[in-house]
RNA sequence: GGGCCCAUAGCUCAGUUGGUUAGAGCAUCGUGUUGAUAACGCGGGGGUCGGUGGUUCGAGUCCACCUGGGCCCA
């Protein structure tokens, strides 16, 4: 009998399961849409509404899908998912950044292990292949990852239109002026004759010959000195002494004269010890002293060389180790060559590819000719220098110095800095560096200081250095003569730009400067020079700054300038800075509108996730044990404005924050198998009090989490929705109903009025969720319209969901909330000690008195709802007691009478049903009133 | 070393223009249910707001410095 009672209970039925299972069943779900054409049907939807372009950084070809990057494109899909249920046409066009030294790099040791020597193109083919086998790779853990995009055209760095637009957009840098040439040091390998990159640096000890050198002051009556005066510099590189171009001592260092037979030099106060033992200088009698401010204005003779060396200031100066009087060559050091820059020095190099000094007419003969490179542990250079300072009684002191130094990473030789001609784009012309920051005042930033963090990178940003003697990249299309003179159009270049449109860049490593120019129409300067083709190509960073003008401005149903730029922190000086330049060069526009920017992703402890952690921080490693939906929800409960921690308790966490969420819509889905909304809703004025109740809270969520969306807080979606699941739901509303849903006559009105507002906020529930949980509100959808894992009309396509006003907040829905407060205030507590003294199990066994009389509010409010006080409070009987008191008072006891083995709850006596057995008499009624129905449905 | 930023219970987040005993969810512990059951309910414990010093009648909430951490630059 018992067991047949249970079967005419109206309990939950759904396929939709429990257990998520996401890692298998989310690519089913990826494969489905691609059949339906998600992404196209999304974009047939909202055709012909407001756009919102979103125009995407390309990530890097070179490996997996990095954590990070599925964080930043997880993002970009939520806020595109939120704008597309919001109705705006969200085209998205993803991109790839395809060039540049680390797949250069990584392809070329390949190679190398291979003992192959690559020409360029081949070495170039190599790196686009390489490229596109990531691109591919890419692609597949992005569309995994549920990323909603129009994959068929999505752009690439390397793609021959994309290269003429880099080109294009040079043109019109060398057309305004900007593009200069000028010298620079880099990494130098001598036996490789190539800079490199710092990447391909590595470091090892190694021996140097450290040199304590005089240069003698010719104006110390500067300093109230006389007599034979020297400044003593230390260095690690006598060879690059001839480059020597002035000496820098810090502003606020304290120097003092040291005296020494019938010299005076000059050295940091702190050093002076170590000076005087290393040079000798036994029974140096120490004078005045003097900052480093006081010095600058000192003109020195440079020891060998026919010029002078002046003293100038540098807040890089130490005085950890040497004299604090900085050997200054700017062609042969970074710190030196902005102190030559500042001071206007020539940036001079007199050392050649070769590595062997040139005869400049400066260079003493005597060292023409000679090599700076070391073979077994000697350097011509250095031993000559030596002895030249020697001879002109210069060199105090010279000695083996161990420490790190940087070796080629190929040929496995100390690298040299040397300056080199380099392509420069003036920054400072015509006010362009003004009109940038001006410009981006009014560009919106997401969080604000983003806006002064790029500001305040423009300002102290040098001049763009925009070449690289690398292969795999785009050519400055440069010509030289034999003198080495640089030829640059912007029309020849444009012309170039239009052969590149249709043969692409490998061209220019394959052909000649005569091929090239063919059928272009040279400027008159040109003809008759005997010109041959440059070697270096484009940074990198002008690629992926020009994709504003080779997507949004090529393609006509997107706009320029774009929406919304989103990246990473980093991008401030990165990807947001060049496109900024590229645009105000070549549009006078900044391409954004508002740009937002999210942190990294750190470890649980809040340090930064490091690769030779060993664990693999891909995407997919992720993905694989939990699916993209989890990720995605750890993804947007955080505030991604700064660190995001990361961490096994915080996938943990996430889960079962997730499981919840899961599990309301499953009982929601259970509740609604008999529910047909079109015929059986009920009016919202006929509603039962509780279930306007929670559409109120309903209403709440959409206008918060909406809220939410809107300023990009997405982390107060998943605060909002899983307390409203937690709190609301499950804790209150639904606890409550599961009485009138399960026992009243499936056609009650009351059992009717809250499936029309579980309807209700199930559809809010899973609209809200949907731009961040794709998968699992797609698929609670497809469960509620057929009952089956999938179905053809995706979630997607829904519109937002709006509430009518007379839904939100009214008086009888205070009044339930009020009545909720006190059940948890007062009631929970009482049932719960008795629970603990073992008197009764679920609440539904007890029974509550409250004392108090009209005098108290809450006692007139619990009186107007004292039919419906058992149900809200889930137990079997409450009863009101006037009293003396206003004063509440709240007992709670075992209820008195039977049980109703249907309903468990425990009433005065149980009526004979005949074949059902003995129940309540409201669970008489039920069967009576489901007989009915039957019977008419007959 | 410089620029920008972050620091509230074990975890993720709220804390409006400074004002009563600092909140929520998750986790944890205890417990109930077995008609949301690898689910759900109820109850308890747990922060003095990174540290120090100021401003103020009063500061997590304003100022200074310090410590730890992140991104970028050198």
């Amino acid at each position: 009998m018992g067991s047949n009672l249970k079967d005419t209970l109206n309990l939950p039925k759904t396929n939709f399961p429990m257990r998520a299972n996401l890692v298998e069943r989310e690519p089913r779900r990826i494969e489905h849409w691609d059949k339906l054409d998600l992404y196209g049907k999304v974009q047939a939807k909202n055709a012909g509404k407001k756009t919102f372009i979103l125009h995407d950084g390309p990530p890097f070809t070179n490996g997996d899908v990095h954590i990070g990057t599925a964080l930043n494109k997880t993002l970009k899909d939520t806020i595109l998912r939120y704008r597309g249920l919001q109705g705006d046409r969200t085209p998205y066009v993803p991109g790839w950044d395809c060039h540049g030294l680390p797949i250069e790099h990584k392809v070329a040791k390949n190679l190398n292990k291979e003992k192959r020597d690559a020409s360029p193109v081949e070495l170039r083919n190599a790196c686009a292949n390489f490229s596109k086998e990531f691109i591919e790779i890419q692609r597949r853990q992005f569309r995994r990852l549920g990323v909603l995009a129009d994959w068929d055209r999505e752009y690439r760095t390397m793609d021959p239109s994309y290269e003429a637009t880099i080109l294009r957009t040079f043109a019109e840098f060398v057309e305004t002026g900007l593009v200069y040439r000028s010298k620079k040091p880099v990494y130098w390998s001598i036996p490789c004759q190539t800079a490199l990159a710092e990447a391909e640096v590595e470091y090892h000890d190694h021996k140097s010959t450290s040199v304590y050198v005089n240069f003698s002051i010719k104006n110390g009556e500067k300093l109230g000195l006389s007599g034979d005066i020297g400044l003593i510099i230390w260095t690690t590189t006598p060879w690059t002494l001839p480059a020597n171009l002035a000496i820098a001592v810090h502003p606020e260092i304290e120097y003092i004269a040291l005296q020494h037979e019938d010299r005076t030099y000059l050295v940091a106060k702190l050093l002076s010890q170590t000076v005087i033992e290393k040079c000798g200088l036994d029974g140096a009698k120490s004078g005045n002293s003097f900052s480093g401010k006081d010095l600058e204005g000192l003109i020195t003779q440079h020891p060998f060389m026919d010029h002078e060396s002046p003293v100038v200031t540098a807040e890089y100066v130490t005085t950890e180790s040497g004299t604090g009087c900085v050997h200054t060559a700017p062609g042969h050091g970074m710190d030196d060559y902005i102190t030559g820059l500042k001071h206007g020095f020539e940036i001079y190099c007199p050392v050649g590819d070769n590595g062997r000094y040139i005869d400049d007419g400066k260079v003493p003969s005597c060292l023409v000719g000679l090599t700076v490179a070391e073979k077994g542990g000697k350097c011509e250079a250095n031993e000559k220098v030596l002895k030249v300072l020697h001879e002109k009684k210069a060199l105090l002191n010279a000695e083996p110095y161990h420490h790190s130094y940087p070796f080629c990473w190929r040929s496995k030789t100390p690298v040299v800095f040397r300056a080199m001609d380099q392509w420069f784009v003036s920054l400072d012309k015509d006010g362009l560096r003004q009109k940038a920051i001006q410009a981006v005042d009014k560009v919106s930033f997401i969080p604000s200081f983003g806006q002064r963090r790029i500001q305040g990178s423009l300002e102290t940003r040098p001049d763009w250095c925009i070449s690289r003697q690398r292969s795999w990249g785009v050519p400055i299309p440069a010509f030289y003569d034999e003198t080495k003179e640089a030829y640059l159009d912007p029309d020849v270049i444009r012309e170039i730009a239009d052969k590149v449109e249709s043969q692409g860049t490998n061209f220019w490593f394959e052909s000649e400067a005569a091929d090239i120019l063919e059928s272009i129409n040279l400027p008159k300067s040109w003809v008759g020079k005997k010109l041959q083709c440059g070697t270096d190509t484009l940074d990198v960073w002008i690629d992926s700054g020009c994709s504003h003008r080779a997507v949004l401005q090529k393609q006509d149903d997107l706009y320029w300038p774009a929406d919304l730029y989103l990246e990473g922190s980093d991008q401030h000086r990165g990807w947001f800075q060049s496109s900024l330049w590229t645009a105000m060069i070549a549009d006078g526009h900044p391409p954004y509108r508002q740009v937002i920017t999210h942190g990294f992703i750190v470890a649980g402890d809040g340090k930064k996730i490091s690769k030779s952690d060993g664990k693999p921080q891909t995407a997919d490693s992720y993905i694989n044990r939990f699916g993209a939906d989890i990720l995605r929800l750890w993804i947007c409960s955080e505030d991604f404005r700064g660190d995001i921690p990361l961490s096994e308790e915080i996938f943990k966490q996430v889960s079962q924050a997730y499981r919840n969420l899961r599990n309301s819509l499953r009982f929601q889905l259970g509740n609604l198998h008999d529910f047909d909304a079109g015929t059986m809703s009920i009016p919202y004025a006929e509603l039962d009090p509780l279930d306007k109740w929670a559409l109120a809270r309903t209403s709440d969520l959409i206008n918060e989490v909406g809220d939410a969306y809107e300023n990009v807080e997405i982390h107060k979606v998943y605060q909002a929705v899983t307390r409203f699941c937690s709190v609301t739901l499950s804790s209150n509303y639904h606890d409550i109903l599961k009485d009138r849903l399960y026992t009243l006559a499936p056609c009650d009105p009351l059992r009717r009025s809250s499936q029309t507002a579980i309807h209700e906020i199930f559809q809010a529930l899973i609209t809200v969720l949907a731009p961040v949980l794709p998968f699992t509100t797609d698929e609670a959808w497809a469960y509620y319209q057929n009952n089956e894992e999938l179905c053809d009309d995706p979630l997607l396509l829904q519109d937002w969901k709006e509430f009518p006003d007379a839904w939100q907040s009214n008086e009888e829905a205070a009044e339930i909330e009020a009545l909720l407060e006190f059940k948890s205030n007062y009631i929970n507590e009482k049932l719960e000690a008795i629970r603990e003294s073992k008197e009764i199990g679920q609440s539904l066994d007890a029974e509550i008195r409250i004392c108090a009389n009209e005098e108290n509010k809450v006692f007139q409010l619990l009186k107007k709802y004292e039919s419906s006080l058992a149900e809200l409070f889930i137990v079997s009987s409450v009863i009101l007691e006037e009293t003396q008191s206003p004063e509440l008072a709240v007992t709670a006891n075992h209820a008195p009478g039977v049980r109703c083995p249907r309903s468990w709850r425990w009433v005065s006596e149980l009526v004979d049903t005949g074949n059902w057995g003995e129940v309540s008499h409201r669970c008489h009624k039920t069967f009576k009133r489901i007989k009915e129905a039957t019977t008419d449905q007959i």
